[in-house]
DNA sequence: AGCACGCCGACT
DNA sequence: GTCGGCGTGCTC
């Protein structure tokens, strides 16, 4: 194809707008190549496209319009090019939305703008004074690379004055470089952390399929506490001499300044960091060195599967069985299936990397289709914790207490011994329920089919489905009587209420995401207390992402059965995930670890698997049940969500569609439904959901697509469609 | 997405 | 008579 277009030839551009087609321009003054970027007039405003191909020429040819300019941007590359078409083939999703995903930083289309740096000058400095000298320190141990103003003084620990006058006798000189610069080399010839046996065995395997010129994936699976991140940053080493680019993917609350670290200590400098708190300055910094080969590693959340990398070699999912990577608003994608996918399309590797593999990777391992490398020991001298049930049948705890007699024995013991204990509960707040004990109403939220849960601590009644919220009230909003609204059952914060009544000595903090005002201090606290300042910690979830505890030696898992109810076809492989990642965060350090499992039903399969660590006598069960159910990742489904503000209007589309359901039984698809979305009720619209099941070689988007082309839609009724659903709400 | 156009009901 | 509700259509 004709990657060059003559001013005035006509062009295919792609743009950002909501029409799903492109739109066809004349090229520029100038001329541009295919992929690069420009600013083109639309109606009267001004809007960002990309140059997709020549022009289709169908348009009334008097009223297409000339593009204004290229922008300064590397062209998009045929690879992310075709990527984005392919991930927008299987996610069903528009390739405008698409190119809105890959366009994500400000400003993309202004001029380069400048900034003043200093550099070493030529002058000899007659009066070398202790300010003057500590300059020139800096300078020094940063290899003679330019420095802004600020930056200068401040690593030196001197008023801005001394560089300026430095300036003026010339020992400075003063420079106008682009403000997107490239980043700081990365070393990968330092020596790092000392790899172990196991360690070092695991590596030259990831890193001669690095070596092999063909798109790869490996599942790096190392038991919590086995270094699997020492072993990935080798092959990150590997990509990086072999001059391409990395990305490494975390969920975003493990991206803390503990991992940025050890890739500063592997490599000798941090790497560019891309999550929603990043700047905007840095976002189109990263952005533009990108596509311009000035960075080397990017680590970050899954948007940064997007960034218009150059030439890509690498990409490591780490906790890849993470929920999160499923990206569940707007456009919903796997950020793992996607990193396989741009992968395959650039002809990089993938390492994935997991102490508890989804069932999907873990299949794929075992089907031949991705390399498997495995990390079955601890690093050092620690031991995999010790895992015990406690029966809460034999328990007799009031109902307002959860804390039961051998967890209680053992934590006293720990605060004895300045040891650290950890009590888990997947629940936010302070109650889930909160009942009228004249009326026997439970508050629920006004606009969804949730119930309000206390957060005591913001003193509000919080709906986590909408995040409406409200202030505790004093009568009941049902009946009217006073104070007599009772808090049911625990969350995190009345878990923590009842460790400092036991425990009045000791310290006890709260881990819970909506505890701290921003990202910023939450990752500050759980630092501290990684450091030591706390002998319980009461946690949700995310104390079960990535983060180290050196004096943890005692885990508590209050309610184990909470993710075993409801019929979420991964029920099973959460709560045996979530329970062995947080049980393993006990004993990291030199110091055996213990973790009690409160439950019910200690001879449940899956307390009996997570128990017995037979973990893969748990997945093949787990895979023999999925298999004869012919679901993922032995078929395949869809969700579809209608959604309206009136409820019969959403079930009447439902029933339409799934009435007319030609398309898809051409290709042996079953339609189940309409039934009401499990939260049927959000934000004041009602949801229908239809699931959608079918073979695991059958053509789902296609049949989907024209399924779904049979029907128009009404204007108040949204409909979008979920590949590979994760959740069924 | 924006924005204009246009066709109805509820006011000065 | 006019103001303004938001349904429809257009932007290369």
């Amino acid at each position: 194809m004709k990657d060059f277009f003559n001013h005035g030839d006509l062009i295919s551009v792609l743009t950002t707008q909501p029409i799903d087609r492109c739109l066809d321009y004349k090229a520029p003054e100038g001329g541009c190549f295919l992929g690069a970027f420009l600013e083109v007039p639309f109606g009267p405003r001004k809007i960002l496209g990309v140059v997709w191909g020549p022009g289709k020429g169908d348009y009334d040819i008097s009223k297409i319009r000339l593009a204004l300019r290229v922008l300064d941007a590397a062209p998009m590359r045929a690879e992310l090019k075709s990527f984005l078409q392919k991930a927008g083939d299987y996610t069903l999703t528009s390739m405008t939305t698409m190119l809105r995903l890959a366009t994500r930083a400000p400003s993309l289309g202004d001029p380069p703008s400048m900034r003043r740096v200093y550099r070493r000058g030529t002058k000899p400095v007659v009066q070398m004074t202790k300010a003057r000298a500590k300059v020139f320190d800096v300078i020094s141990d940063y290899g003679d690379s330019p420095f802004t103003l600020k930056e200068l003084s401040d690593l030196a620990g001197v008023s801005s004055s001394v560089v300026i006058g430095l300036k003026k006798i010339g020992a400075l000189l003063e420079e106008q470089t682009p403000r997107d610069h490239p980043f700081a080399t990365l070393d990968p010839s330092l020596p790092g952390k000392p790899l172990t046996q196991a360690q070092s065995t695991a590596c030259d395997t990831i890193l001669e399929l690095l070596r092999k010129d063909r798109f790869s994936t490996t599942l790096l699976r190392g038991i919590t506490g086995s270094g699997k991140t020492e072993v990935y940053l080798e092959a990150v080493a590997e990509c990086i001499r072999q001059g391409q680019q990395a990305l490494v993917l975390l969920p975003e609350i493990a991206l803390t300044a503990e991992f940025l670290k050890r890739v500063q200590v592997r490599f000798g400098t941090l790497p560019a960091e891309w999550h929603s708190g990043v700047t905007m300055t840095v976002r189109r910094r990263i952005w533009k060195m990108a596509g311009q080969g000035g960075v080397q590693l990017i680590v970050g959340a899954r948007s940064a599967l997007f960034l218009p990398f150059r030439s890509l070699g690498l990409i490591v999912v780490d906790e890849e069985h993470d929920q999160s990577y499923k990206q569940e608003e707007g456009v919903l994608y796997h950020a793992r299936d996607m990193a396989v996918l741009r992968a395959s399309v650039a002809g990089a590797k993938v390492v994935l990397a997991s102490a508890t593999p989804s069932l999907e990777s873990w299949s794929n391992a075992q089907s031949g289709k991705y390399h498997k490398v495995e990390l079955r020991e601890r690093f050092g001298e620690a031991t995999l914790p010790e895992l015990r049930a406690i029966d809460m049948r034999e328990q007799e705890l009031p109902s307002t207490r959860w804390i039961s007699e051998p967890l209680r024995t053992q934590i006293t013991k720990r605060i004895a011994t300045s040891e650290q204990s950890l009590l888990f509960l997947n629940r936010r707040g302070y109650a889930p329920i909160t009942l009228c004990r004249a009326c026997g109403d439970q508050l629920g939220c006004s606009d969804c089919d949730a119930r309000l849960v206390e957060h005591r601590f913001q003193k509000r009644l919080i709906c986590h489905q909408c995040g409406a919220s409200h202030p505790i009230p004093q009568t009941c909003p049902s009946c009217g009587a006073e104070d007599r609204l009772a808090a049911i059952g625990p969350g995190v914060e009345r878990l923590a209420e009842e460790a400092t009544a036991l425990f009045p000595d000791a310290r006890v903090v709260t881990l819970s995401s909506d505890m701290f005002g921003s990202t910023r201090a939450l990752k500050q606290e759980i630092e501290h207390i990684a450091q030591g300042d706390a002998d319980i910690i009461v946690g949700t979830q995310l104390v079960a992402k990535g983060h180290n505890f050196p004096h943890l030696t005692l885990v508590g898992v209050i309610d184990t059965d909470i993710g075993l109810q409801g019929s979420d076809l991964r029920a099973a492989e959460r709560t045996f995930q979530l329970v062995r990642q947080v049980a393993g965060r006990a004993g990291r350090a030199e110091k055996p670890g213990l973790a009690l499992l409160q439950t019910h039903q200690p001879e449940h399969s899956v307390i009996r698997a997570i128990l017995s660590g037979d973990e893969v006598g748990f997945w093949n069960a787990e895979a023999d049940a999925r298999e004869v159910a012919a679901v993922p990742p032995f078929g395949r489904l869809a969700g579809i969500i209608i959604s309206a503000s009136d409820a019969e209007v959403a079930f009447d589309l439902g029933t339409y569609l799934a009435r007319q359901k030609v398309a898809l039984q051409s290709i042996g698809a079953q339609v189940y439904g309409p039934a009401p979305a499990p939260i049927a009720r959000v934000r004041g619209r009602f949801r229908v959901r239809l699931l959608i099941k079918a073979a695991k070689t059958a053509p789902l988007q296609k049949a989907i697509s024209e399924w779904l082309r049979q029907v128009k839609l009404p204007n108040d009724i949204r409909l979008s469609v979920d590949i590979d659903p994760q959740t069924f709400l």
